[in-house]
DNA sequence: GCCAACGTTGGC
DNA sequence: GCCAACGTTGGC
């Protein structure tokens, strides 16, 4: 059975039209320091789908991932600390989701994104997924 | 651009 | 192993 992610990118580094443009290949989620956001990837199975989330500027949910790799090196450091999973995108939200947008949803109070703002790579519960996909006008969510 | 939150580092 | 200093993240 597929976990649910959610992971954060500055817009202006690394945007949903940059990881579209990588197609099914994916691209490796690097530059992740930070134990807890890399033990979640190491929680990550292929097959795993996730929130793509722009921080910064947008602060919105704008598309779906998926993860296509296991963890392995980060190759953008020799650190054997840091390790990390490819995703590829698979598809936009029709809607994008606002953080307040999550934010005002009370079935969305206990989200990481609310409690944990600062983690860049968070879990979802299958009742958050389902519930930011149908706020993002998809009723039938890659599940 | 500011600043609160919070993770990491390093001296003791 | 504590905790102060420091650096980074990210919403506003």
């Amino acid at each position: 059975m597929a976990n649910y992610w959610l992971f954060k990118s500055e817009p202006f580094k690394w945007s949903w039209e940059m990881q579209k443009a990588k197609g099914d290949a994916g691209e490796q989620w690097d530059g992740i320091r930070n134990y807890q956001a890399r033990n979640n990837m190491r929680a990550m199975k292929i097959g795993d789908k996730g929130f793509f989330y722009h921080s910064n500027e947008g602060l919105e949910v704008v598309g779906i991932v998926e993860v296509c790799s296991e963890i392995h090196q980060d190759t953008t450091t020799d650190d054997e600390r840091w390790e990390c999973v490819d995703i590829r995108a698979v598809r936009d939200m029709p809607k994008p989701v606002t953080l307040k947008d999550v934010k005002a949803n009370p079935k969305l109070k206990d989200m990481s994104l609310v409690t944990s703002m600062r983690l860049s790579v968070q879990p979802v519960t299958k009742d958050e997924w389902i519930e930011v996909c149908r706020m993002g006008g998809l009723d039938n969510p890659p599940m």
